[in-house]
Formats: structure tokens, sequence, C-alpha cells
DNA sequence: CTAGGGTTAG
């Protein structure tokens, strides 16, 4: 059947150069048309296209209609899963293969073992394996890369080791994956005795090492391989650009971004978030602008970290760009982290209307996001509306943790809220059980003091079982001018003086609450001990 | 007869 042939071939040289999902089914219609669709090689071109250009079940529809699929057939198939799919439609997939009389072969493993890798399905990847030898052939590089792979994965680095050292023949693929292993338990010693041990490297083998050591934080050994590597490449500028941020050395990230001779938009994310993360929201902002003036589309990581260094510097106009700007874009808003990040930029924003209504619109509203609409009405003074929503939140049966309590209590302190307040600290440590950190203390202390209860907060910093940090002393100073009483204000003074020996801030609250009953002579006494000390008032935040 | 597989950064 000559013609057939013909057409076989013809068909191959269009699915090469065939690019759009549009394009593949029309020549989809061909081979149906041509009643080719039983030719196994040009199938299996087919589906590999079909992988990447289009959909799984679309691969599958194809698959099916052909009688006894050949190995190469279930192979591509197998591939297309473990791409774009679950770990568990693969192994399904693959048991399918061994029910329906398919001969697995080398090509086989290697898919179904980086399915189980992907979710840390270990012992599904220990069955895995055990099939790979009865079959005979794991032997192989590819199989035996991905067996290191997977055990190095799922942190059992002696298995990795095992088959490492069973292998008959390696390529630094092999290698790198056994590096990948000692890493990803933090054991840098071995990785970089492997490292040292291998007889070629390429650009990923040297970002393994760095990483490695950056996700301990051990920056300097990063540096010091980083400097060593030949050819460095876009990956490891970013992986020590993203290692300084999350130390929150931006000078050293912002030093390296400069010097990379190339930018991806991964790299911009890392000095953008790096900033937002580090409380420079200004700068997360600036970056973003500089980024985008060089026709750099924004993903929705970068979204992200831009909406959070808008949330910490509060601008409503900023907020309201942004999210024009994200609903313009291509983004889909509903990821939850992105809906997240956007909810909370428009509560801590103030513009509560937006923010309430993406919230009742979630399908499941989670912690993260009450909390979020709870600090936007503590910010805006709006402590009882928060007190009902984080109620209502209980109701829904979500448990609060300690960022929650803080949130709280930080509205019921803004609002005044005392009886409140007490009422969710005691929630707190009783019915769910939780040792209220300074943090939650602090937030007590000054909801106590601020609304005139200072013995009260006096005794709950004497009674803390952690130290309290000085912030909770200072706002009950500060409280004690407010209230104007000398009496708690000299015992606290008198702590901060201990806690705070540099701070001039105590001392002229003191002073000022003496001022405050004409007691001119403790007034110059405070003010001499002040000068005493090299302290001076910063002008600007002084004595009002 | 032709073809298919493994490692790194937000």
């Amino acid at each position: 059947m000559p013609s057939v042939r013909v057409a076989s071939a013809s068909i191959a040289t269009l699915l090469k150069a065939c690019k759009t999902q549009f394009r593949l089914e029309q020549i989809h219609a061909q081979i149906i048309h041509k009643g080719l669709e039983q030719d196994h090689f040009l199938i299996t071109q087919f589906i590999c296209l079909s992988n990447a250009l289009s959909s799984l079940p679309y691969s599958t529809a194809v698959f099916r209609r052909v009688n006894n699929p050949s190995s190469h057939l279930w192979n591509s198939l197998l591939k297309g899963h473990c791409e774009r799919s679950s770990f568990s439609a693969t192994v399904s997939l693959f048991i399918r293969m061994k029910r329906e009389d398919g001969a697995a072969d080398e090509y086989t493993y290697p898919s179904v073992v980086k399915a189980c890798a992907g979710e840390g399905r270990v012992r599904e990847g220990r069955a895995v394996h055990g099939s790979a030898v009865r079959c005979g052939v794991d032997g192989n590089v590819f199989v035996g890369t991905s067996l290191v792979d997977l055990y190095g994965k799922c942190r059992e680095v002696v298995c990795a080791r095992k088959v490492f050292d069973g292998m008959c023949e390696r390529n630094v693929v092999s290698w790198t994956a056994m590096v990948v292993g000692y890493a990803g338990v933090g054991d840098m010693v071995g990785a970089s005795k492997v490292f040292g041990e291998m007889p070629e490297r390429n650009a990923v083998s040297w970002n393994v090492v760095i990483s490695g050591f950056v996700r301990l934080g051990d920056l300097g050994n990063a540096r010091r391989v980083f400097e060593e590597m030949p050819g460095k490449d876009v990956v490891s500028f970013t992986t020590m650009i993203d290692g300084y941020a999350k130390s929150g050395d931006m000078a050293s990230a912002r030093f390296l971004f400069e010097q990379a001779p190339v930018k991806d938009i991964v790299m911009w994310s890392a000095l953008i978030s790096g900033y937002a993360q580090n409380g420079f929201p200004n700068q997360a902002v600036k970056i973003f602008l500089e980024m985008s003036s060089r026709n750099v589309e924004p993903d929705e990581f970068i979204m992200v970290s831009l909406m959070s260094a808008c949330s910490q510097v509060g601008c409503l106009e900023l907020a309201e760009w942004v999210d024009s700007y994200l609903s313009n874009s291509s983004i889909d808003i509903r990821q939850p982290h992105v809906l997240a990040a956007l909810i909370d930029m428009n509560a801590k924003c103030g513009n509560m209307e937006r923010a309430t209504s993406l919230f009742e619109n979630m399908p499941k509203r989670d912690l993260i996001s009450y909390c979020s609409m709870i600090q936007g009405l503590s910010i805006h003074g709006r402590g009882n509306q928060a007190v009902a929503l984080f109620n209502r939140m209980l109701s829904e049966g979500l448990a609060p943790d300690e960022v929650a309590f803080t949130v709280i209590l930080t509205a019921c302190s803004r609002s005044e809220l005392v009886e409140e307040g007490r009422h969710f600290f005691e929630l707190m440590r009783h019915k769910y059980s939780m040792v209220p950190t300074p943090d939650h203390y602090a937030c007590m202390v000054d909801l106590l003091s601020r609304s005139g209860w200072l013995e009260e907060a006096y005794e709950l910093l004497q009674s803390m079982p952690v130290e309290p940090h000085a912030g909770a002393w200072g706002a009950l100073l500060g409280a004690c001018k407010l209230h104007c009483n000398v009496e708690f204000g000299e015992l606290v003074a008198n702590r901060l003086f201990v806690l705070e020996p540099k701070s001039a801030g105590s001392y002229v609250l003191l002073s000022d609450i003496y001022a405050a009953f004409h007691r001119w002579l403790d007034v110059s006494v405070v003010r001499n001990k002040m000068q005493e000390r090299g302290l001076k008032k910063i002008p600007g935040i002084s004595s009002i």
C-alpha cells in the first residue's frame, strides 16, 4: 500500500511543523480521514505533540482508539501524564499498561518513578523499583538516575546511595541527582564530597550545591562556591539573590542583581519579594516600576509581592492601581494566594467594600483571609465589626492560631474593647490551650492600661511566665502619662531604665508625668540623669 | 525500517 505510506510520511511532516492546538486538531481529522488511526508511529508522534499543545483527555481519547498499543505509545502517554497530571493518574495508567500486556521497558520507568518522586510517594516508588528490576531494566542509566532522584527527594539518602553505587554507568545527571539527595537533607558535607568526586560538572550541579548552602542559611559557603563557579547562569544568580533576600541582607542581594548579566522574571521576583518582606515596600514598588519600564510582564508571584508591599504602605491610590492592573492582566485572581494578597491589600489600604466583596465571594473562607479582613477593620477603627467577624470565624469552625489572636487583641486594643479583649485572651488560654506570646501580653497590657486599668496591666506584666519585651512596659508607661498616674509611672519607668538604658523615651515620659503634677524638682532630677547617661531627646518625637 | 526517558532557582 504505497499510497498509505506516502500519506503517513506527509502527515509526519505536518506534525513536525505543527505549533497550535487548532492545527493539531486539523491534522487529527486528516489522520482519521485517511484511515491512519492504527499507525503506531504516527500516533506516537501525535500524542507527544498533543501532550505539549493540548490536553491529556485529548491524548487519551486518541490513544484509546488504537488496538494493541505498542510500548512506544504507552510510554508517550505515560510521559504526558507524568508531566501534566497527578501521581495517581500516572501510576494507575502504569498499572493498566501492565494489565493490558503492554511491555514495560527502560523508557517506561523514568516517567513512573518521576511521578512518585514528585509527590514523595516512596512506598509506591519502591514497588515500581521492584518492577523495574523484574523487567531487567534497572541497569539502564536513565532508570537508575530516576531512582536515585526518587530516593533522594524522599529523603532516603542511604537508598539513593545504594542505587547510585550499584549503577554500572553514570553520567553528570546521575551524579547531580546524588548531590541533590544529600543537599535535600541538609548534609552539605556529603553533598560537597560527591560534588568533589564528580568526573564532570555542569551548571545544574553547581547550582544544586549553592542552593543547598543557601537553604541552610549558610550564605558564606554558598557565596564561596558561587564565586568559584565557571559560567554562572541566571539560576546561580537568582539562588544567591534569593538567599540574601531571605536572610535580610538586601544590600548583597541588590549588588548581585546589578552584577547579573541576564535578568529574568524569577530574578526580578526574588528582589521585589525581598524588599517587600524585609520592610522596604517603597523599594519593592520602585523595582517593580523599573521592571515594567523594561517591558518585563509581571507574573502572579511578582504581583503577590507587590500587593504585600502595598499593604505595608497602606496607600489606597496605589492599591486601586494594582487591583485594576491585576484585573486587566491574564493572571487568574481566583488562585488562593493571589486572592488572599488582594483581600489583604484592599483591607489594609482602606477599600473595605472591595475587600468584603472578594471575601464574601470566596468559595470557602480561610483563616488567612479572615485575619486580613479583621485587621482591615481594626486598622480603620471598626473594632466592633472586627469582633463580630472573629466570632463568625469561630462559628464557621475555623481554629484561630497565634497570629489570629494577635490580630483580634490588637483590634480590641485599638478600639478600647476591654471586655472583649479579656474574653479573647481567656479563650486563647483555656479553650484553645495556647501559651500567650510576649506579643499577646503586650496587646493586653496596651488595652488594659489605655483604658485606665493600670493596676491590672501592671499585675499582668508581673505575672508573665516569659520575659516581656520593652514595648509592653513602654505602652504601660505611656498609659501612666495619659492617666496621670505617678505611682505606677515611677515603678514602670524604673523597670524601663534597666531594660532599655539607652532609650530616652522612658525618661521623657516620666519627666512629663512629674511635670503634670508640677513636681519640678523631680523633673530636673530625671533630666539630669538623662544627661549623665548621654541621652538626648530626639527632636520631632519629643515630649508631646 | 522510522520514535520515546533522568538533575537546579521565586
